[in-house]
DNA sequence: GCGCTACTGTGGTCAGACCATACTCGAGGA
DNA sequence: TCCTCGAGTATGGTCTGACCACAGTAGCGC
């Protein structure tokens, strides 16, 4: 019966257990699809459909020609294939918005939470993103861009990388959404004015290691714009 | 330029642009793959990668034959996506055991304390599978699924979507490690005692709207359990 | 009117071909 | 000797056409 079973799932499952058996590391090349097809005795093209999955999983990357460079290498990049998960379920509505919300407010509060706690970690990286913001020049797109790199250096500095991947991935499924929002807000100017000192409060509490105040900061930070922006219910 | 990008890309984003503009949504049927080949002027092999990846991220269900349940349907099941995008990860390293449990730590605190916080949600699926848990004659695997029932019960309860995905998929990803960790306990009677009676605490807190003490006992039960088990450092 | 059969439409798979690309190696010249 | 350049080769990317398995449907014969 498992020989009847789906030619890519075989793939898929092969690779898998090569992983799990650390028989394939990060870096490691992945045999010729050509080869593979033959090992597995499937198809070239169920080889090729596993290997999309998994490329788009971030898994692996694939390179043309010959030499170091080319073939399905091994590279564990997790943020990609979360974005384009997450943004896809949302598109489907699989993931209705307000959820999407809710849980950045949950994961992020607990960035700032773990970030203020133990004074480990630096925020050099979220000060350099915040300064950049105060330039005067910015466009709507813009600022935000830098506002989401700016809560994804939080997400980092944390050094949790699950949940730098899922911040960075729910931030992707929401981005159109954000744009038109922002769009909708009668005074821009005057919205992006109070998030540049939201942020600033952010940072201080959280260098100041005043965890209580950061983790409440966040939450009134996330919650007020997407009420202003007609994005999500206020209250969960 | 970019209609010289990949072929099984375009079918993506074509898809992708259908269910944002809501041309497509939950229970359609997608066009043949010979007729999006044919329409987007690719070739149907790049119209089946597209259609694999879909399908491994949960957004459509394939059928063969004819008919109403035939073809490619749209369904936006995030769980089966999330749990293979996170179980390759761990498998290839691109997420640290570590950081899959401090991340489930958050989701669960956050569960647990919005559970007791707004008492709308009921509680009762949960409870049933406490019940189940009790019988004596469970085998660990037995009693490790019904555990991750439970959790994922919790979570789901919640009403949050996407933070039951993310632990369900999480659950999943180191469900092989849980397993061998479980093997390698001294007692594991007893450590099943402990973990019962930890679980009716949690729940007592949160029937009793105590979201502090629930939250408490959370973070003590997963924390003690991987130490336990030694399948991750004790504190962050 | 009923039941069976052939047809049709769908995904699943394979084989083969061709192209673009990027490295490799050797021949030939400076 | 060393450099340069061109042919060769290995790889993914794509398309085409073919065949199979399966499920519903229509039409035919009784």
């Amino acid at each position: 019966m498992t020989d009847t079973a789906r030619a890519w799932r075989v793939v898929l499952e092969k690779i898998e257990t090569d992983l799990l058996d650390g028989r394939l590391v990060p870096g490691d090349r992945l045999p010729p699809e050509r080869e593979l097809a033959a090992t597995l005795g499937v198809g070239r093209s169920s080889v090729r459909e596993a290997l999309r999955v998994l490329e788009v999983m971030g898994l692996i990357r694939t390179g043309t020609g010959s030499g170091p460079t080319s073939g399905a290498i091994i590279i564990a990049t997790p943020d990609g294939g979360m974005s384009t998960l997450l943004r896809l379920q949302v598109a489907a509505q699989g993931f209705p918005l307000d959820d999407v919300v809710q849980t950045r407010l949950v994961l992020e509060s607990a960035v700032v939470d773990r970030l203020a706690g133990d004074r480990v970690h630096s925020t050099a990286d979220a000060h350099l993103v915040l300064d950049a913001m105060d330039a005067a020049d910015l466009t709507t797109a813009e600022f935000l861009a830098l506002d989401a790199q700016l809560h994804l250096a939080l997400a980092e500095a944390s050094g949790n990388s699950v949940i730098a991947a899922m911040m960075g991935g729910l931030r992707t499924a929401i981005e159109s959404y954000v744009q038109s929002g922002a769009a909708r807000l009668p005074d821009w100017e005057a919205t992006a004015a109070r998030l540049r000192r939201e942020h600033r409060d952010i940072l201080d509490a959280v260098d100041a290691g005043d965890a209580a105040r950061a983790r409440g900061l966040v939450e009134a930070h996330i919650t007020d714009y997407y009420a202003e922006a007609g994005l999500a219910r206020t209250t969960p």
